[in-house]
DNA sequence: GCGACAG
DNA sequence: ATCTTGTCGC
């Protein structure tokens, strides 16, 4: 698929100040609240282990109708100056395509611009991918960002597909409360802070803990799950943990993250 | 000046 | 992100 806003398309020739003025207006297009067509309760992992569990109505079957496409997105480096996107669309917890692509990283990393070091190696790997997204999953923050315009947001918008961030550690923002300890299952809204653009206190995420071990001295920490465009913070939780399965990372992320690491040693061109 | 920062 | 063995636990 193309860029539905090329415009926004993340150009790493512009300096800083242009660069962070993109995102206000990037922010100003996104969308924070459920805008999207997909069943949220067709969106699960796998047969087997996912945590979907539908109600026994007797008169459904997986009605054999269209179970939403979720695609993960994942970056892996081969050099020091080239990135490599890896997609895995999903559906119905079953990989229906891989699609991949190189591009040059033309700048570093910088916490608040990442979009723009990976953001062209992405956009290359959806327009190899030919079935329609659904739902996209990224690496990264999408609303918990300072101008709210992270990595998820910046490419939902620009492709207009829904999506969400899934990032390893918080950027920015205040939890309500301790994000240690969580039972699986359990999330902590991520408030905006004096750092964030948002009104202060205005719930932009939640650390969602998709994984935890029962007993012992073995802990998993929570994922920071944020909105990317067309989906709402809650909602965004409520689908991680829908296409969780029993591992840390949702399946497409994990896939997506498991497909990165092949190419790295495929293409090691 | 100090603190803080996705991948 | 990336460089990497062993190690603890179910």
């Amino acid at each position: 698929m193309e860029p539905v806003h090329p415009e926004f398309v993340p150009d790493a020739s512009l300096d800083r100040d242009e660069m962070e003025a993109l995102q206000r207006e990037i922010a100003t297009e996104a969308v924070f609240d459920d805008d999207f067509a997909l069943d949220p309760s067709r969106v699960c992992a796998d047969r087997e282990t996912g945590q979907q569990e539908l109600g026994a109505t007797g008169s459904e079957e997986s009605a054999a109708g269209d179970a939403p496409v979720v695609v993960g997105v994942d970056q892996a480096f081969l050099d020091d100056d080239r990135a490599v996107s890896a997609l895995v669309a999903l559906r119905d917890g079953e990989v229906i395509e891989r699609a991949h692509a190189v591009a040059p990283t033309e700048i570093p990393y910088i916490p608040g611009l990442l979009s723009f070091r990976e953001g062209g190696a992405i956009l290359a790997g959806f327009r190899e991918l030919s079935v329609e997204p659904d739902l996209a999953v990224f690496d990264g923050s999408g609303r918990i960002h300072f101008r709210e315009a992270g990595l998820a947001t910046h490419v939902g918008v620009t492709l207009d597909v829904p999506s969400v961030g899934v990032a390893k550690n918080l950027l920015c923002g205040r939890p309500v409360a301790s994000t240690d300890g969580l039972a699986e299952g359990d999330r902590v809204a991520i408030e905006a802070d004096g750092d964030v653009t948002a009104p202060d206190g205005t719930v932009i995420g939640y650390a969602v803990q998709s994984r935890q071990y029962d007993s012992p001295n073995r802990y998993v920490n929570p994922l920071i799950v944020s909105p990317g465009h067309r989906v709402g913070a809650e909602t965004a939780a409520d689908l991680v943990l829908s296409c969780s399965a029993g591992y840390k990372l949702p399946e497409p992320t994990r896939l997506a993250d498991q497909y990165a690491d092949d190419l790295k040693a495929e293409v090691g061109d």
